[in-house]
DNA sequence: TTCATTTCTTGTCCTAGTTCAATGCGAGCG
DNA sequence: CGCTCGCATTGAACTAGGACAAGAAATGAA
C-alpha cells in the first residue's frame, strides 16, 4: 500500500526505514468518488494530496466565469493549492475536483510540520518536489506563450499520452488555454494528416 | 552589507545569529556590469543569485528565435535556472542577462549543499522560497491564459510599478507574451483614456 | 556635437483563434 | 427500450493581436 508513495518520496532523497515508517504513520488514506470538489474557491486548502489512483484537475475561474485548468494530477502525482501558505493564511483561489474515483494519501499542514520535526530530511524531499513543480510550471508558461495551439496539443499528447483517453476534450482545451471548438478543429485537421 | 539578504532569508524562518554567520560566510559577492549574459543556453547554470542591486532578465529563445522573458529580478529577488537540477545534470535552456550594473550574492550548488549540512534549517527556508516562486509562476500562467493584453499590461504596472521605468518596453512586451508593436498601441490607447 | 544604433510609434494588411449557432452522438438512467 | 443531457463536431462571421514596413525619438559612443 505504501510502496508507491515511498518510491515517489525517495526519488531524490534516500530515507532510512525508520524515517519512512514515521512518514507512513502520518499519512491519511482517503477514497473520494468521481466528480467531487475537494477545495472550493475561498476555502482554505488544508491538505496536500498524493494520488494513488485516479485523476483530478485543479482549476481557477477567471473574471468572465471561464475555467482555466492549471494541473491534471494522475497516479503518483501530488496536488494541493500551494498559493495557500500557512504563513500568510490566505484563502485558496482554486478548485480541486476529482474526475475519476480516487484514492489519496493526504497530509494536513499540521501533520506535515510534525513530519518535519520528527524527520527533518523530509524538508529536503519536499523542497526538491517543489523545485520540480516549478520547473514544470515554467516550461508550461513558456509553451503557452510561444507555441501555436496545434503545437501545444501535440506536445500535450506526447507528454501525457494516457490522459487524452481519460479526460474530456474540453478539459484538455482548457488546460491548453484554447477553446473547445478550436481543439476539435485541430484534431480533425491532424487526423487527415 | 548582509542585512538585505538576511532579512530576505529570515522572512519565513527565524535563524540564530550563528546560523546567519554560516550563511553569510558561504556567500560570494559579485558585481557584474550591464548587458552581461550570466548563463547561455546549453551551459550549466551553476549558481543561485540574490540581487542586491540592479535588474536582470531570465529568458528562453523559442523555436522561431523569439525571446520569451520568464522573469525580471530586481533588488531582493532570487534568480537562477531551477529547471537545472543537480540530480539530473541537464544543461540549462535559459539565458540570464543583466539589464543594469548589478551586485549579487551567489551560491554554487556545492556551497548550497554545504550550507544545508552545516545549518539544516536553511533547507526549510529554501523550500518556502521555492513554494512562493511556484505560486507566483502559477498566477502568471493563469493571467497569461485568461486575460487580454491590456489587462495583463495594467496588472504588470500595478504589480511592478518601478520596473516599467527601468526596462525597455519591448522587454515588457516579451514578458507579457505580446508583440512590442501591440504593447505600444495599448499604451497610446490607455493614455487617451 | 554628430553620427549610429536602438527603441518606440503608427498604419495597413493578415491570420490564428473565438464566438455563436446548429447538428450529431454516445452514455447513463428511468 | 427510449430519453435525456452533456460532449464533440462543423460552419460562418468576427476580433484580438501579429507581421511587416517606415518614420520619429531617444540613447550613447567618439
Amino acid at each position: 500500500m505504501y510502496s508507491q508513495i515511498n518510491t515517489n518520496i525517495s526519488r531524490y532523497v534516500t530515507f532510512e526505514k525508520k524515517e519512512l515508517e514515521i512518514f507512513n504513520s502520518l499519512l491519511e488514506y482517503r477514497t473520494v468518488s468521481k466528480k467531487t470538489i475537494l477545495v472550493h474557491e475561498g476555502e482554505m486548502c488544508n491538505f496536500e494530496a498524493f494520488v494513488i489512483k485516479g485523476c483530478v484537475r485543479k482549476y481557477y475561474i477567471d473574471a468572465n466565469g471561464f475555467e482555466v485548468i492549471l494541473q491534471f494530477a494522475i497516479e503518483n502525482a501530488w496536488v494541493s493549492d500551494i498559493s495557500f501558505s500557512i504563513y500568510e493564511e490566505k484563502p485558496s483561489r482554486v478548485y480541486i475536483e476529482t474526475l475519476e474515483d480516487c484514492e489519496f494519501f493526504m497530509f494536513s499542514p499540521e501533520t506535515k510540520e510534525e513530519l518535519f520535526v520528527r524527520a527533518p530530511k523530509f524538508e529536503r524531499a519536499f523542497r526538491i518536489l517543489m523545485q520540480r513543480s516549478l520547473a514544470v510550471t515554467q516550461e508550461r508558461l513558456f509553451n503557452t506563450i510561444s507555441k501555436t495551439a496545434t503545437e501545444k496539443y501535440l506536445e500535450f499528447l506526447d507528454h501525457y499520452p494516457t490522459l487524452s483517453q481519460r479526460v474530456a476534450q474540453h478539459y484538455i482545451a482548457s488546460y491548453l488555454g484554447i477553446s473547445a471548438e478550436f481543439l476539435s478543429k485541430i484534431r480533425t485537421k491532424i487526423s487527415k494528416h
